[in-house]
This record gives C-alpha cells, sequence and structure tokens, in this order.
DNA sequence: TGGGAGTATGAATCTCCGG
DNA sequence: GCCGGAGATTCATACTCCC
C-alpha cells in the first residue's frame, strides 16, 4: 500500500508497528522444551534480523512518502524500539527528540522481578538533518502552562469509554493508543489541513484524532476488522471548529514589520534618541530606518549587538524610547500596535 | 584492562559511554552566554559504523566477564541509545528494563525547536534470557514508600557541591552522573559484597557510590586526570553501616512522598539515627528508605508500631531527627519542606 | 543573619528568509 | 546552494553579592 503513495506527500507520520513477538516465543519450543538461546546465536540472529528487515522495508517507504519539511513519529517498547531508532538513523533519518510517554496506570510487574514498565518511548524524526521541521513551539508550550513542553509526557491508558470493544465487550484491539497521545503528537508538527500517515492504523486513533483536529489522514491496515472499525470510528468524529485547532503561532510566524516603517508613519521619527534599560548606550534613529551610536552604524540589531559586543541582538527588544516624564518603552510595544491595527 | 578480567567475575556492571553528540557550531543562551559544549576528543566518531564497532568491542568483553547472574546497566540519550540497545540484543543479552531518568532541572531548549530534551535512558539487561537475575524487589519498593519501583525514576542533575571542580574553579567532568541516580542502581541489583565494574569509570560516581554502600568495585578510565580524580574521592568516602547497606524486605503504607526519596536526595542520609518524642527508641536509616531498630525492620511506619507494639503508626511524625545541639526535628517537616519547594 | 537581586550553568545533534 | 542579515529564544537550581 505504501509504494502505491506518491514521493514526498505526506506532512507527518506516526507509526505503532507490530512488537517483535517471535522473538518472546522463541524461548520454547511448541513441545514447550526450553531453547538454549545463548548458545544458538545463529538462531537468534535471524529473528533479529527478520524484524530488522521488515522494520528496514516499512520505515525506507515512509521516508520517501515523507515531504522534505516533515516528521515522523515512531512507537514501541524496549523490545523493539531499540531497533526501530537504529534502523531510522541507518536511513537516513534525523532524530529529533525520544520522547517518554509515562503511563498514568501501568500494569504492574506482577512476579516482582523487575521494575514496573510504566512507560513506552516515542521517536520524533525529521527526514534528514537538513530537513526544516515544523514544530509548533508555541502550541506545545501553552499545553503546559507557558513552560517548555518537556520530552516526558504523562498520559493514562486507554480505558473506559474511550476503548473500542466488540460485540462480546472484550476490547477490539490489544494495544489501541490514548487520544490524548495522538492529540499532542499532531497538535506538535502539523497544520490544519496537512496530510497524517498511520502505516499501522490498527483501531484507528490517528485517523480519529487527525479528523477531530483538522487534518487529512491515510491510514493502513492489513486486518480487516480493525481496518473496519477504524474507519468508522474516524467517520463518526466531528471535527472541531476552525479556531479550535488553529495552532498558537508563533512571532517568526507573523507578519514582519520593518523598523523603518515605525520611521516612516512618525511613531519613532527620525532623531529620536533611543536607549537600552539600563541606559548605558544612547543611539540615535536616522531617516533610512538605521541606527547611529558612536561609530555603530546599521539596523537596531545590528547596532544592539556591536555596542554590547554580543554575537546577535534583538533589537526590537533591546531599545527603548525615552517619554517625556522620563518613562522608557520598549520599541516592541510600538509594533505589537501597529501590528494589531493592522487586524 | 577489560581483556585482563576473568571471565564471570563481576556481579553488576554499570557503563556511561561517550555518547557520539555530533555537535556542530556553537550555541548561545537567548542572552548571549555561551552553552559549555561536550566537544571533548572522546566523543568524536567518524559514523555510526565506527560507534557501533566501538561499542560491540566493550560490550563483548563486559558479557564476558559478567557473572551468569549478573546484570548490566547502560546509560545513553537518543543519539547513542538505540546503538546501545541493538547491539546489546545482538550480543545475546537479555533487556529486563529501560529506566528513565527523568531531569528535576534539565537545560531548557534555547531556540525553541524541539522539546526540552529533559530525560536519559538506562538499559538494564541481563547476560542472557536465562539468566536469573538479583532484582531486589523490595528494597526497591521500601525506596517507593512500599509501592512498585516503576520505570521512570525523577532524580536533579549533579550540580553544587556533589560536582567535583578542578582548581580553576570549574566542572572537572562534563558528565558526571548524581550519586542518587547510582545509589538506585546498585540497590537494586547487588548485595554488600559484591563486584561492581565501570568500564568508563569518568568522575568516580560508580566508585564512589559503591563504597559507600559496601560493595566492591572495578573501575576503568583512560584520562589520567578523571582517573586521578575518581580514586581520591572513592578513597575519601566512608563505608556505612552494614545495617545501613543491607537490602530489607517490608511492605505497607504510602504517602505522596516516598521517604526514600529523602534519603536519596540527602535530607535524611543513610546511617542518620532516628528517635521517637521521648527517646525511648532509636533506629538507623538504611539507604533503601527502609530503618532498623534492633530486630524490627521495614518503613518508618512498620517499624514505629513494631518497637510500639501498637497496630499501627504514622512514622512521617514518630520518628524524629536529632540535631546538633539536642533538638528534635520530626520526619514530616522534612516532607513538608521538599513538598513546599516542589510547588 | 536573612532576604532579595543578580548571575551562572547543565550530555544540545537548537533559525529562516531573500537575494 | 551560498551568503548575509533579521530577529527569535530559557528552566530549575545554586551560588554570590549587597543591604
Amino acid at each position: 500500500m505504501l509504494r502505491q503513495l506518491p514521493p514526498a506527500s505526506v506532512h507527518a507520520i506516526f507509526a505503532d508497528p507490530p512488537y517483535n513477538l517471535q522473538l518472546k516465543g522463541s524461548l520454547h519450543r511448541p513441545d514447550n522444551s526450553l531453547v538454549d538461546a545463548v548458545d544458538d546465536e545463529w538462531d537468534r540472529f535471524t529473528d533479529f534480523a527478520a524484524y530488522d528487515a521488515f522494520t528496514r522495508e516499512w520505515l525506507s517507504e515512509c521516508r520517501r512518502v515523507l515531504r522534505r519539511d516533515g516528521t515522523i513519529w515512531v512507537i514501541g517498547a524496549y523490545h523493539n524500539v531499540f531497533r526501530l531508532g537504529t534502523q531510522l538513523q541507518d536511513l537516513g533519518f534525523w532524530v529529533l527528540n525520544d520522547v517518554i510517554w509515562r503511563k498514568a496506570n501501568p500494569m504492574p510487574n506482577f512476579r516482582g522481578r523487575r521494575f514496573t514498565n510504566a512507560h513506552e518511548t516515542l521517536i520524533w524524526a525529521a527526514r534528514g538533518p537538513e530537513s526544516r521541521h515544523r514544530f509548533n513551539y508555541q502550541a506545545m508550550k501553552s499545553l503546559n502552562d507557558d513552560v517548555q513542553m518537556r520530552s516526558d509526557w504523562y498520559i493514562p491508558l486507554c480505558t473506559g469509554h474511550e476503548r473500542l470493544r466488540g460485540e462480546d465487550g472484550r476490547k477490539l484491539h490489544p494495544t489501541q493508543k490514548p487520544e490524548a497521545l495522538l492529540q499532542r503528537v499532531i497538535l506538535s508538527c502539523t497544520a490544519p489541513g496537512d496530510v497524517i500517515l498511520d502505516p499501522f492504523l490498527g483501531s484507528g486513533t490517528t485517523a480519529a484524532v487527525a479528523r477531530k483536529l483538522g487534518r487529512h489522514f491515510i491510514g493502513i491496515e492489513r486486518e480487516t476488522v480493525y481496518a473496519t472499525a477504524a474507519h468508522q470510528r474516524a467517520m463518526s468524529i466531528t471535527p472541531l471548529s476552525e479556531e479550535a485547532v488553529a495552532v498558537a503561532p508563533s512571532k517568526k510566524e507573523q507578519p514582519r514589520l520593518p523598523f523603518g516603517t515605525l520611521v516612516e508613519n512618525g511613531m519613532v521619527p527620525p532623531g529620536t534618541a533611543l536607549t537600552d534599560r539600563q541606559r548605558r548606550w544612547r543611539a540615535i534613529v536616522g531617516a533610512d530606518g538605521s541606527l547611529t551610536c558612536g561609530r555603530a552604524r546599521g539596523s537596531i540589531h545590528k547596532v544592539g549587538s556591536e555596542v554590547q559586543e554580543a554575537p546577535s541582538c534583538n533589537g526590537w527588544v533591546f531599545w527603548h524610547v525615552e517619554l517625556p516624564g522620563g518613562a522608557l518603552r520598549v520599541l516592541d510595544s510600538y509594533r505589537a500596535e501597529v501590528l494589531a491595527a493592522a487586524k
């Protein structure tokens, strides 16, 4: 199915591939005799090799269909996630983060032989090291009480009403992912109208959340019973309103306003003296929007960095106008005023 | 050095290999200060193949020197941990858990292009699938206020007085690990008297904590300056008493902040003597957060009830620390202090 | 001595657009 | 594809300094 998709056609991929189950089973033969795996390196190599080959095949196709600015998410546990990560890197993907889904309510360890396996790992990767990927930084920050979103996410398992069940009342799919997890994934790296691909759709959480958030989706699923349920599930979703699904705009996405415009329209007339917050330097605004401070001359940013001897400087927040009475007003507030009026 | 060790001779291995960070250029904070990056020669590899070959070589030797019932811990980040995990599996190790070190105070992401990289990953593996490994289940449970220890650990970075510094006052080693991390690792899978190997000793945290907890250790370090400092550091450690380092069986109770956390972070260090308000009993704090008072051993609550021959006891308000000068401070006030600071 | 303000720093794969 | 310039971007903790 993946091979039928055109190259560079999807904005984001979420993949929840099968775990390496044959490896778990390889400990015992059908007659329950124990396989001496330690001395049987060839056999165990072929097990991993089969999983690696499978992984490599679908990941290669994913890379082909991914846009150059697109990103991929892959989820796994310690049985398979190291194989996934290694293959991602070997295929040229560029890992951006590994993200930990900390389960609020994991299954306990019944035998008391290990730590409670209370998390799964997601790998987030760009198509390559030069890719300019989308990351909705402000949206993620807003979601987290206005501090940067960390790489560890605390989210409950999918239970209760959200869990799809068959007619017999039993869970339809063994590893249905919670919608909260997919919502954060999709909000972090896509925009409304983007196309999201899930090559292992399963119970259809990716499709449901994509539709809810106004993203397009492509889902691939081999098992008919899952595919049918996922399709029904996605179609039953009512998409949210446009304003509800928009991502918080970053400053970079706001329209550019050259400083010269403020000079031209008289908000900061030529000849105005600018100073920094501590009033250490004083610069004069030129009619062309340039700044002069001693021998330093150029844009508000360039002069700011030169006087401070700093590698860079955002002149909008560095320079201030001294108002009558002596109070300081930062340049950025003039810009905000103009941008607000333009709406 | 590893090749000189006899086979099947160590009970546990902790390995903190170079991460292969692949940093390019420099990074400035928003305040224009320069981030002190890990650019040391020992972290430079030409490509993944070179890193994999290096990894395979030292891991093979580790497997040879590890006892059949021994386990290995390997720590890494997304740059290298997938390579580590894959090589571990390919060499026949049997992964028991991947454990997440959630950093209380990670470095932020300054450019807003990714999630804050707020964790590192430890892989815990047995020598093979048939190994009968040691896991001190009750000790880990005690440390976590009598609920199973999960696979995500919340521990602060190594800063302040714990951080080794050179004569110039700068950090001696770029990646010194916190003692609280090693303490949990060592308590989870070894017994007093066991031999612990660290093939990348660095600043010597493994050696220091092993000695403190009454375990033997072997450390290997290539850089003379690190090796010298690590040796001095380990030798300056006073081992805890036998009863403080023994691993305990226990059960019961569950406040929100485990007493073990106060032990780990040094507010109530192992070996501390606790007493009740009337100073009728005296109990010693174990490194796993258990308490010993005569033959009574277990959580602060259990020991409190046993010595009083009472059906139950809230250890938080029963036990006190005797301060220099003789005043008593109730345990609950330490908990309150931590909880208040966490707000 | 205590508190407030300011500064330093931690395993970091850390920009984007237009000419 | 290269280059120059605009301008966006930080959290928790510990320590220093000064009043």
